[in-house]
DNA sequence: AATACACACTAACAACTGTTAGTATCTTTT
DNA sequence: AAAAGATACTAACAGTTGTTAGTGTGTATT
């Protein structure tokens, strides 16, 4: 066939790893085989496994990249002393729309096929996943306490944060007459505001 | 092996629909084989097909019934002039949330495995949901027509309204100190209230 | 008791899966 | 120009997939 165009988006693993999230957002990781990935960066089956180690390790790259992305953005919130608790939310909710705007194919599939990573990666997904819950729950918690913020259930409030914004997806298929910004501000608007004391 | 039970759970066909709907949910529709399926009823795998025609008619049966679930109550929401247009939204989520709660088995593998539905019946699937939506970005715009709902984007809020109920997956897989009840309470207040004038 | 029907079984199918071995070719380095 | 390394190919593997054919068995109806 012929060799797989790269130097624009970085290595051409890197080629592949996107060309695979896009896949396994569209049919689903179990429903996209080798074959299909392989047409869609043009090169036989085979070739690929010049450049990845099995076809799950493109999901664990897929899956862990974001989950860092969101730590290190968490990390970065919690450090920011200027910021109240309140403001640390609408940060981190504001980080989570735009992830699922620029790079929904990523998100997606870190969201939904997550499940099919393999032992140990499953586990530690799942445990860095409760982690960061944790730590949401924890700003909304000091939140209330200094009276920033509304009393609520911190877990509820952060379960509705967190699965709100995977609507995007739809937004995305039926690119409607409102705008990324609007749907932004329209959904900070609903979720967070309303925390307010 | 032995006999399909049933008599409890309705007809054997019904028996073998639920256990897909719970296989389909923990496994995703694509790796879930007949023989994974049949081992959970406690029969063959060719067995099945005494009582289904396919693997894609359990699909079928699963999204449509809850699809129509859902549009059921919401024709019976609309006709209702004892609401207001916050009050049938409110009551509209309320069942949203009930569904996700009582029957999340259904109502995961129609969010997330409806992909998976062969045509024509996928994009009637797509197309059931996309007046649903409509129906309900009207029952808002009429809200802020009367001044019963704030001013706000009724496509981005009935995204958001949809999407959030989603997390209640998460609240199933890891028994929270929080009960359905409370759950239930919390995101209506965080969801609806904010829609208040 | 005989007939019919519902339901289960075994065996097998063709298609498809991720992956490996072995080999050729193109690109870069020496 | 030669050697080395990266990257592509073809062919094939063992395992799995949904499904069908054909057959037997237990249950209900005549």
């Amino acid at each position: 066939m012929g060799r797989i165009s790269h130097r624009k988006n970085g290595t051409r693993k890197e080629v592949i790893t996107l060309a695979a999230a896009r896949l396994f957002r569209e049919k689903g990781f179990p429903s996209t085989g080798m074959r299909d990935l392989a047409v869609d960066v043009g090169v036989e089956a085979a070739s690929l496994y010049n450049h990845i180690r099995s076809k799950s390790e493109l999901l664990q790259e897929i899956c862990f990249r974001v989950a860092n992305d969101f730590t290190a953005q968490l990390l970065e919130v919690e450090a920011d002393d200027s910021l109240n608790c309140l403001q640390k939310l609408e940060s981190i909710v504001r980080f989570h729309i735009s992830m699922w705007i620029s790079r929904l194919d990523e998100a997606m599939v870190t969201n939904n096929e997550s499940k099919y990573l393999e032992e140990p990666y499953h586990s530690t997904f799942l445990n860095e996943r409760r982690v960061y819950v944790r730590r949401l729950e924890q700003i909304i918690e000091e939140g209330i306490r200094k009276g920033q913020i509304r009393k609520v259930q911190p877990y509820a409030v952060v379960l509705t944060l967190l699965s709100a914004v995977r609507g995007i997806e739809y937004w995305h298929r039926t690119k409607k007459n409102i705008s990324a910004d609007e749907l932004e501000e329209s959904m900070i608007v609903h979720m967070v505001n309303g925390l307010k004391k």
